[in-house]
DNA sequence: CGCCCGCTTGAATCTTATCAAAGATTGTGG
DNA sequence: CCACAATCTTTGATAAGATTCAAGCGGGCG
């Protein structure tokens, strides 16, 4: 479902921009073909089911994954059972670099997921003879370490409106790094998912969606799709600390 | 000042935990000797004055630094001119792996600073020939995006008390790590930069501060030092959600 | 000694969380 | 294929907490 063009089976692919190079660089598969060979080499296929649990927090863990398709989320449980949402990871994404490692928490599919599956032992000693891949491992985590400041910008903004306008603009972006079509915000998470990765309530998100629709600035096929119709309104959104309560829709 | 015996003059050093290492290591000295003479080679030692901008959002970065003592704050300035503090970074932290890389932020020194000075075209031309300085450097980038993790995580509290709370905690934890005293919590940056990194207005961060002494949770000697005195009422704000709006100090 | 900046305190407003319940949707089993 | 059940989502009222605006206090530095 939603198979992006990123992991086209010739092995596995991490997608980041490197650090190092100009810019303005995108966001771009990192590995060449003889990298991708050779991991392919490692690497087993394997697939679950959504809703499926695929790694539980502190459990050991003896393999990383590189998504082919589907999306999961990383996520903590606190210790009053709550849970937060570290992220959500889509095709060509890592995770379970080691329980020690950045997913220190728990991964569940939230839909049909294909997967390549790395055991950390032969990743590693893939590592020392292989400068270059340690390179692009570093670009990757930059890229993610990136990424997770700028949740938590997303978490620091007061209104509701302003969060979930933000968490849409995100997931536009990674559609079109992704290379897939732009036009159409595709949600596969549930609104309590959204709501544990915003650090609001359900109640909070759903009311969101709502006011977003109802001043005409997003419409909406059915929960999982949406589409951004008025651009301006919807960048103010974003934008903005002071949001308007009632601003007039109309055309400028 | 409060200088860490961390960054001891015998060439820069990375704090981390190796994510394929058990799986309760602390956080230790990634680089050995040989590794930390062999980048002092390439780095020269510069010093910066208080309040002084180191980075500036966006700016061509030709060099990384390794701080040695003092204290910095990374932060963004939004387009209302609002500005959210990414982290703060203490002896043997790196910053500016590159305009492109996880510092694409402002950086600020917040006490006097002294650090290596690490040209990132030497850097990266001694990454290539040093497979075991590039696995350290996935160790700290890992390291560091856990932490940007616990960032997020903290920013999800409601709760001002709460979100002091994990701040102090958090201090606590990196001045254990550093292997300096733990009693008195050192607090170098200003309300409002707390209040910045914490996602609340400085009134907030104020009231919370003062309901903590009223309580008798903590003690302050002055602005910058704090000590906690009923630990387990204080593990109580850290750990939960709903907070006892006036519970009882009594011993239990 | 005085000014500037940082910190604290107070009162009104506003947004969201929370509790509660009804309306959709999905998936399952007959 | 339909009906039921469980889960997800939306909607409504209340209250708690935070932001905001405003003013007073303090300490450090010139």
């Amino acid at each position: 479902m939603k198979a992006a063009v990123s992991n086209d089976g010739h092995g596995p692919a991490i997608r980041a921009v490197d650090p190092w190079g100009s810019p303005r660089e995108k966001a771009r598969q990192l590995l060449n073909e003889e990298e991708r060979a050779r991991l392919a080499g490692l690497a087993t296929i394997v697939q679950f089911r959504k809703g499926e649990e695929i790694y539980r927090e502190g459990q050991r863990a003896d393999a990383a994954f590189n998504i082919i398709t589907g999306v999961v989320k990383a996520y903590k449980t606190a210790a009053d059972n709550s849970k937060h949402i570290t992220a959500f990871l889509f095709s060509s994404d890592v995770f379970g670099l080691s329980e020690g490692g950045w997913c220190a928490n728990s991964i569940k599919a939230i839909t049909p997921v294909t997967a390549y599956r790395l055991p950390v032992r032969a990743l590693r000693s893939q590592f020392l003879n292989d400068p270059g891949l340690e390179f692009h491992v570093i670009c990757k985590l930059i890229h993610d370490l990136r990424q997770t400041q700028h949740h938590a910008f997303i978490l620091t903004r007061r209104h509701a409106l302003s969060k979930i306008s933000m968490f849409l603009q995100l997931l536009e972006y990674l559609q079109a790094v992704r290379g897939e079509q732009t036009t159409i915000i595709y949600l596969p998470m549930k609104r309590s998912d959204i709501a544990e990765y915003l650090g609001m309530s359900v109640e909070a998100v759903s009311r969101a969606f709502g006011d977003l629709t109802t001043r005409g600035i997003v419409k909406s096929r059915d929960r999982q799709h949406l589409e951004i119709v008025d651009r301006s309104t919807f960048d103010k959104m974003v934008g903005d600390t002071s949001i308007s309560p009632a601003a007039g829709s109309t055309t400028q």
